[in-house]
DNA sequence: ATGATTAGTTAGCAG
DNA sequence: CTGCTAACTAATCAT
């Protein structure tokens, strides 16, 4: 996931002749010239055993020097993954947001057709209600209702509706 | 909204006493003992006039030496304000994302709210709707019924056909 | 000249 | 020791 930078040729790939000269003296080629003369980016890479192995000949002085540089570079290494850390986490965080933005998008969209759909529904309920009641009434108001085959019909319409389905 | 760090005092409160003696020497009170000491705080706080009064009896050497403390000095503050608004820009991202969280949130449920309204009166237009044929079925299949001149007669009957019977 | 930003360096903490 | 991060410095870019 994160393209970790590990710990080689930062500097040279990012850093103008110029600048490295002018800001990074301690890892220019060293004025005191060293026989083992390793690049930065061998040392930075260099397992523990084989430093020590490179170490093996050198004064308490120059190890002590060699073994500072190693951890210089380190350093920064270790600083460009922290930078990359932090802008990837920032985009990160921005993806995440954007991701909400449309999702709140889509749901207001859904919202408003539903709520389309139960206006319509509730107009549409409105005019079966009258349609209803009109019925009701004239049903109920029928003088007299006779059927030869089955009798008198008569409806009440509670006594067919949930009375909560009707105001 | 976004609080500056006016190039004063970032250091001597946010480092401590040996890290800053260690890490900046060219701040540190100087090893020429400039009859003109000043303080980093008011050093960096001067205006542009005041430094070139403050410059007036020294040699291109100190000159230098201290425009160019100065300006180091106005780049830490820099530096502090750069951090200090990184921080902040990602502050507000977390922000913003917790409230499109919050807006999901609240448009979710208000949508299971619509839902459930929606439905509950489809219930009800669907009894509706069955009420309505059944009477519009009835209606229409009353077998002769109004007698206009003789009014209306209300005539509720225990004797009611069962609604199954009426498809 | 002033301010902002980037990369490198250093100190110091954490594991 | 290794890795990470905050603060600082210097270079560089923009205004």
């Amino acid at each position: 996931m994160s393209k970790k930078i590990f710990l080689s040729q930062v500097k040279s790939e990012e850093l103008t002749a110029a600048a490295a000269a002018a800001r990074a003296p301690s890892t220019s080629p060293p004025l005191t010239p060293n026989h083992s003369s390793i690049s930065d980016d061998d040392l930075v890479s260099l397992s523990v055993k084989e430093l020590n192995r490179l170490l093996k000949g050198l004064s308490r002085d120059e190890v002590t020097k060699l073994k500072q540089r190693r951890r210089t570079l380190k350093n920064r290494g270790y600083a460009a993954n922290c930078r990359e850390k932090r802008i990837s986490q920032k985009e990160e965080l921005e993806t995440e947001k954007d991701k909400l933005r449309a999702e709140v998008d889509r749901l207001q969209r859904e919202n408003n057709v539903v709520k389309m759909e139960l206006n319509a529904l509730r107009n549409k309920c409105d005019a079966l209600e009258q349609f209803a009641h009109r019925n009701d009434i004239r049903v109920l108001t029928q003088p007299h209702v006779v059927s030869p085959m089955h009798g008198s019909i008569v409806v009440k319409s509670e006594a067919m509706l949930p009375s909560s389905t009707l105001s």
